[in-house]
DNA sequence: TAACCGAATGTAAAGTTTTACATTGTAACC
DNA sequence: GGTTACAATGTAAAACTTTACATTCGGTTA
């Protein structure tokens, strides 16, 4: 069912039916009702391909995220889509798996659907795609990790300062044995939790040592396999510092298929908040980022953009330590 | 940069440039690699838009999905968007919130956007919307839940099954005064979960008490809403079975504000695994569902109508009790 | 009554791709 | 050499909507 169709079985023009649907003022009443009963009757509704075609906007936004069954990205993708919708914009969600060739296939995937904007949790991979878009005139937003592009908005938490609280909170509690597992490191907010940490030890006079460095992917099986080389050194650490969620999910099977009893062989402090975790055994210690608020600002600026004006600005959002009991003080003392 | 553009650059019919992108064979190859390099030069992509008013097909399936942020659903939705993705065609996930109106939103967005097919785990409401996608051609699979209509492919768990298995395993424990937070009645898996319940205490002579059995919406706060209510009962149950992950989330945060202990004092098992139930204090009993076999499965089932030929048909799949440590016998003695 | 106005409706173009059909040119064959 | 055949390319229509511009027609004004 077309306008074709209806203006043929009302004998009008189809400009006649496409306004009564669009602009209801430029068209008799009588006439629009006689229209809306057709369409109703009919159940049409118009061709919204057809329509970005004609308009030359899709009114839809990729956002291309790790993983959608990663409870950090869900929150944000869950809040970027209310957002979206209220203003008449659809998302288009997109796995990337942390891999830079699944996140080039979903960035040539949003473009060929001429995507209105990107929210891109880049694995810094594929500039030259970025780049193409912003030729193509698509509004670009950096969220979480920042890909280097110029001219975007960013939104990210202050990923050094929660290093910051968590380190300082594992020292405070008098560990010195102090490990980490860290982000791939061509990812912003990986570096960031690195240097963070590091520093954060450095100011404590506490040495890094590089064994006690281990680097995941943000998935969870890096998470486990980190745990395991920690596990097996000759002097492992008492605490860690988990970079995510997902490999913190990691750590924590591991460490109980091991049978270490979390506070007391080792303190877990992991960046990342959800609702279980606060329900785990023992209860999670983490550093958490307001998802919402978070996923909410980068739709908003993205929407802004899109309306035009604004230059582009970053946003940098603060974390918050939320101590539970996957912390305590070490056991043996330090040396 | 369209065809257009590339035609008068090289000098070339738009027909050429389409065929030397879409059917290689047809075309010089001295003509292709002129083309391939202009295209490859400007980061020309072919519209996606157009192509789909083109042909017909946009290659795109809606999913309706209650709330992505819940563990099932991103598991499942990661499965279908996977198997899609592999076969050439792009997932629109739309969440419904458990919520006729929004999921009327979603579906008409759907309608819009004339997708090849919708994979629904509909709220039963929106019969007409559902319908009016059949007759405009669309595949229709019920995912979770049975909407109601004739002649399309459904993927469910064996509901009664799964609420048999986890009840079966209370009453095996010794609990007599076994209550249930069930879903929403007009929901199809709500009502098998909740006849199973109630079969399997009839079965041992157990009377269903009307004030053992509260109605949630299979959101988070009903689950904490519901098992407020049971506490406050004069003899409260000492045995819970919860017809879903969200609501028994609700029940935990509810049953941990109070202090209450589990399995001691309250045994809990719920529908739905996750990995965190594994970890959480203590490990859930729950009743797992094959996710990712279902997720897969459901696409595939799609995709095969979407070929033609196959007549509609309906897959079970069986549920698993994992005992963990939320349920163990009853402290006072059943009477 | 002629001229004009405005409301209602119609006409047609544009947006970009795919593809059936048409055209061109060249090589092969008799 | 003229016909045939085929490969390469071109032409143009179609997919469906939106919208600038054009037309029609009843009524108003001078």
């Amino acid at each position: 069912m077309t306008l074709h169709d209806l203006a043929k079985e009302l004998n009008l023009s189809i400009a006649t039916i496409s306004r009564a649907l669009s602009r209801p003022e430029d068209v008799a009443p009588l006439t629009r009702q006689r229209v809306l009963a057709a369409v109703h009757r009919h159940g049409y509704t118009p061709n919204g391909t057809t329509r970005s075609l004609r308009t030359q906007q899709t009114r839809t936004i990729g956002v291309v995220v790790s993983d959608i069954r990663n409870a950090f990205f869900a929150a944000v993708v869950k809040a970027i889509e209310d957002e979206a919708r209220a203003n008449g914009y659809t998302v288009l969600i997109c796995n990337a798996d942390e891999d830079s060739a699944k996140e080039e296939a979903a960035l040539q995937l949003l473009l060929d659907r001429k995507v209105s904007g990107v929210i891109n949790c880049s694995t810094g991979a594929n500039l030259d795609l970025l780049h193409t878009f912003q030729k193509s005139g698509a509004v670009l937003v950096d969220f979480d990790r920042e890909s280097g592009l110029k001219n975007l908005d960013t939104v990210v938490v202050d990923n050094r300062r929660g290093a910051e609280l968590a380190t300082e909170h594992l020292v405070d509690l008098g560990h010195r044995d102090i490990a980490t597992v860290a982000g791939p490191q061509h990812l912003s907010n990986a570096r960031g939790r690195l240097i963070g940490f590091q520093d954060t030890l450095r100011k404590h006079n506490i040495q890094v040592k590089k064994s006690f460095v281990q680097y995941g992917n943000f998935r969870q099986e890096s998470g486990y396999q980190a745990a395991q080389k920690l596990h097996s050194l000759r002097q492992p650490p008492t605490a860690l510092f988990v970079a995510n969620v997902e490999m913190a999910a990691g750590v924590i099977a591991f460490v109980r298929d091991k049978g270490v009893t979390i506070p007391q062989e080792i303190s877990i402090v992991s960046f990342d908040d959800s609702f279980w975790a606060r329900y785990m055994d023992p209860p999670l210690t983490v550093v958490a980022q307001p998802v919402e608020t978070m996923g909410k600002c980068t739709m908003e600026l993205l929407l802004a953009r899109l309306r035009g004006g604004k230059p582009a600005q970053t946003k940098v959002f603060m974390p918050e330590l939320i101590v539970r009991r996957s912390t305590c003080s070490p056991a043996r003392s330090p040396r």
